[in-house]
DNA sequence: TTCATAAGATAGTAATAACTTACTTTCTTT
DNA sequence: AAAGAAAGTAAGTTATTACTATCTTATGAA
């Protein structure tokens, strides 16, 4: 039987998970590019020197860190289109797994952010840019599926209502910073997608 | 006649204005936290100790900047929503404006996004709420004009609106950061603020 | 023209960053 | 039980950070 609580010595493959969680764990509270090896290493427990066992340099840890946030949001996004009886009901789904795992983990969005700013090109930027375009594309798929079905007005362009529905979950974020209150974007979410939603059934043709 | 050409030795008050111009260009293509004074002061042909001869820390410096963002962004707000004849043309005026200014000098909503989700309550992070705070005001303002005249329905929630406005320059914002290209932003615009304005006169009682 | 002063240069400081080296402890396997 | 490999520690390295102390030069008014 495994024991639950973390011991000193960790297999590598444990240590570079919880590495990991650290990081995302640290993201939440504090700028994600004021997060030194020192802080994630103290976090977790550990030497600083440590970390250098298991990533060869600090970037190699950042592009560990977006590989979990790719890997869990697109899983997730992808069960709850899958669940939806309709595209519109697909989108409204994704819209609010979204906004509960940036709920979950708030850091996320801030890194992201973070690394797309970043002016060199970067291994976690480059992570970073597939992620928000496969993502894209599939909230691009979903209102297209919501044409076919006539539940999205065919002068819709979906590229601009991708960029809508993407953006409305950062306006959600960045009122949730100014707030200082995570927690409202659960609760503001749903009036934003309705909202949302009445652009794409909405009036012009 | 004042030369343009800037001079070694400036007066005080030239000399804090080109630090904040210098920060502002170079926030549009680094990672503003990663500006260093060195960098600042190099990229104004002065010596790096010369900036705390007008500036006692580097945090009054980020705050010089939030304060000329501040005034600029809103200035050029009022003066397009100003000269608009309807509530609903004034808000596609102030859109218009607003990614105008996000075009001119693309490193602000980074700066404003970066203070924002410090973790500690800084100068500049004050300042950035409150900016954000007043321009949300603005747009509350005249989507309840919008109510008040009939361009807008009444079931629409003003806070709500004016999240999914700023969430959609964020959008707008986000995309261009992927595309390496803050020129689309302009092209895009319209189309966003399209989509937005259906969502305002919609379906939906 | 002189001269006080504001503005800048030069050359520092201590603190902290990422990363390394040399050594020690724990785990695994036979 | 012993040995080798894996994981971790402690104490360094160099580079860079924000900031400062001292000295020099330009500017503007008397």
């Amino acid at each position: 039987m495994e024991t639950p609580t973390a011991s000193r010595h960790l297999p590598a493959d444990a240590r570079r998970a919880a590495t990991v969680e650290a990081f995302v764990d640290l993201a939440a509270r504090t700028n994600p590019s004021d997060i030194s090896t020192t802080a994630i290493a103290r976090h977790m427990g550990v030497t600083q020197g440590a970390l250098f066992k298991h990533f060869p340099t600090k970037e190699a840890i950042l592009e560990a860190v977006m590989g979990w946030v790719a890997e869990r949001l697109l899983t997730r996004v992808d069960a709850a289109a899958r669940q939806a009886a309709s595209p519109l009901a697909a989108l409204e789904a994704v819209f609010m797994a979204h906004v509960a795992f940036v709920t979950a983990h708030p850091g996320v969005p801030r890194m992201l952010f973070g690394e797309l700013q970043r002016a060199e090109m970067s291994g976690p930027k480059r992570m970073a840019q597939t992620l928000i375009a496969r993502y894209g594309e599939r909230v691009r798929a979903l209102l297209a599926q919501g044409k076919a079905v006539g539940e999205v007005r065919s002068g819709v362009d979906e590229g601009t209502a991708a960029l809508l529905f993407i953006g409305s979950v950062q306006g959600l974020v960045m009122q949730s910073l100014l707030a200082g209150n995570v927690g409202q974007m659960g609760a503001q979410a749903p009036g934003v997608f309705a909202l949302f939603r009445d652009a794409l059934a909405g009036a012009r043709a």
